[in-house]
DNA sequence: ATTAGGG
DNA sequence: CCCTAAT
């Protein structure tokens, strides 16, 4: 017997027209109501989450009789379809405040800092990140 | 980790 | 919003 090493690359994703067909369909089924949008934690899990994909390879030592060719079939390692933590993170439109504040924040910062605009004028909003601003910006 | 832009 | 090449 010998540890064949395996490097599976199965990707886990679903199909594109599930995932990025359309968060602007109107029909958009919200994310599962068990899940609560707690202010915290929807932020940095997708990060995790993208950090994670980013890496999407997993590598498994799996025993087999001889080095055979065929021994070398590609098993997918991931089980869940949907995992829950990479969930796209819900629409949440601007409101008018935060759209001063944003505007206010660049008058000062001006455009290419919105690591300061974030800190400056939403530090403590979790749901908006410093791309999120510079996104905006690029609405407005 | 941030920036900067296209997807 | 997301994804990601460059920094």
């Amino acid at each position: 017997w010998f540890w064949y090493p395996m490097v599976c690359r199965v990707k886990c994703e679903e199909p594109l027209s599930e995932t990025k067909a359309g968060y602007n369909s109107q029909q958009r089924v919200q994310a599962s109501p068990n899940r609560v949008q707690s202010e915290h934690g929807s932020v940095h899990s997708r990060f995790e989450a993208t950090a994670h994909e980013a890496s999407a390879s997993s590598q498994a030592i799996v025993p087999v009789a001889s080095p055979s060719s065929e021994a070398l079939a590609i098993v997918p390692v991931c089980k869940s379809k949907r995992p829950v933590i990479g969930q796209r993170r819900i629409r949440r439109p601007f409101s008018l405040p935060e759209v001063e504040a944003l505007v206010e924040a660049v008058e000062q910062l001006g455009t290419g800092r919105w690591r300061d605009v974030k800190m400056l004028a939403f530090d403590n909003t979790d749901h908006r990140t410093y791309v999120d601003l510079k996104d905006k910006w690029k609405t407005l």
